[in-house]
DNA sequence: ACTAAATACATTGATATCAATAGAAATGAG
DNA sequence: CTCATTTCTATTGATATCAATGTATTTAGT
């Protein structure tokens, strides 16, 4: 049927070499590793040190501005909660001003947790940074946040229409 | 116990306002959803996308250098061929020259659809573009590239030593 | 107050991701 | 040639990710 669709080589290294969603995969893998590994001893991964690290507000967050800040899907948050709640580490608490919210809160031992992993993430990001050419590392920062917000609203795709999640911002300066 | 850790809230907006591994992993999640959408009619995610082009060669890869260019685990590659290799897309073919390797083929039918995968990349990745700053894309594509190649080898983290994956290049120019 | 729509979150099912581990085959030292 | 080592891949278990869908609650229109 649909035998000999021949995609010519060129095109294949074409896409591996300028595909920015590829390498913002590989990319993300590879710091997702780095970060991973240096804070294995404190019992963390790198995704769970940014969302702890966003729960350490005056004001305990719902579920929703997490979600958005982290630029995750909310039922990804509420997966990615549940260990943190089963360690102890994380409160999945009700609002009772509205009822349909949430309050996540840090425990003292997951503020602890925090403290403890603190140092490494320090660590590693300045050995991050020292490695990137001159003034790259902030450039880089603005380039991947115009990346994230751009992809967020998508006018011409219909699929924020169909799928109105993912609003933007969220935890004022 | 170990109560009244407190970490400044400055702390937090630090970390969240500079963290590359944050960003990084924010930007790749906008991206994916980004071409997950518009792929979608297609069939394919954005990262059955990149493994199906990437098998797009003269003679079929094994599977350590895919997961190498890919900056992905062995082990990830083994299950993300699973659904490829269902749909027929992909065969994993033993290698006669050597037992222990594969030999990843692309199908007819896996081709055609890569073909008809491939004028919606073009289309979602020129409308990416023209939004990033003048210039933006390919400063973009060479920070990252630097930071993939960066994390894989790191003198420092004893983790390169304990697990010697990721080793670097793959798929010759 | 009543009801339709919107909002906030949870559940299910499928895939992606990696650490730890195991297995099989090839390589190298003797 | 033999055996220890190395290389290449698969399996298992845990978490991450999102689409589709469901449920409860609040809000808005009347």
């Amino acid at each position: 049927m649909s035998n000999s669709v021949e995609i010519p080589f060129s095109t294949t290294l074409l896409v591996r070499d300028t595909c920015l969603c590829l390498h913002a995969q590989r990319a993300a893998r590879a710091l997702a590793r780095l970060f991973d590994d240096a804070l294995r001893p404190a019992g963390l991964t790198n995704g769970q040190f940014s969302l702890m690290m966003s729960l350490n507000r005056p004001e305990p967050p719902p579920m929703g501005p997490v979600a958005s800040l982290l630029a995750m899907d909310q039922t990804t948050l509420t997966a990615a909660l549940k260990p943190l709640q089963r360690k102890g580490w994380v409160m999945v608490m009700e609002n009772p001003k509205d009822r349909r919210r949430r309050l996540l809160v840090l425990t003292g031992e997951g503020k602890a947790v925090l403290a403890r992993a603190l140092p490494i993430w320090k660590e590693t990001h300045a050995m991050l940074d020292g490695r990137l050419p001159d003034g790259g590392s902030a450039r880089l920062r603005q380039e991947l946040l115009a990346v994230s917000g751009m992809a967020v609203e998508t006018p011409k795709s219909a699929a924020s229409l169909r799928r109105p999640r993912h609003s933007g911002r969220a935890m004022g300066e």
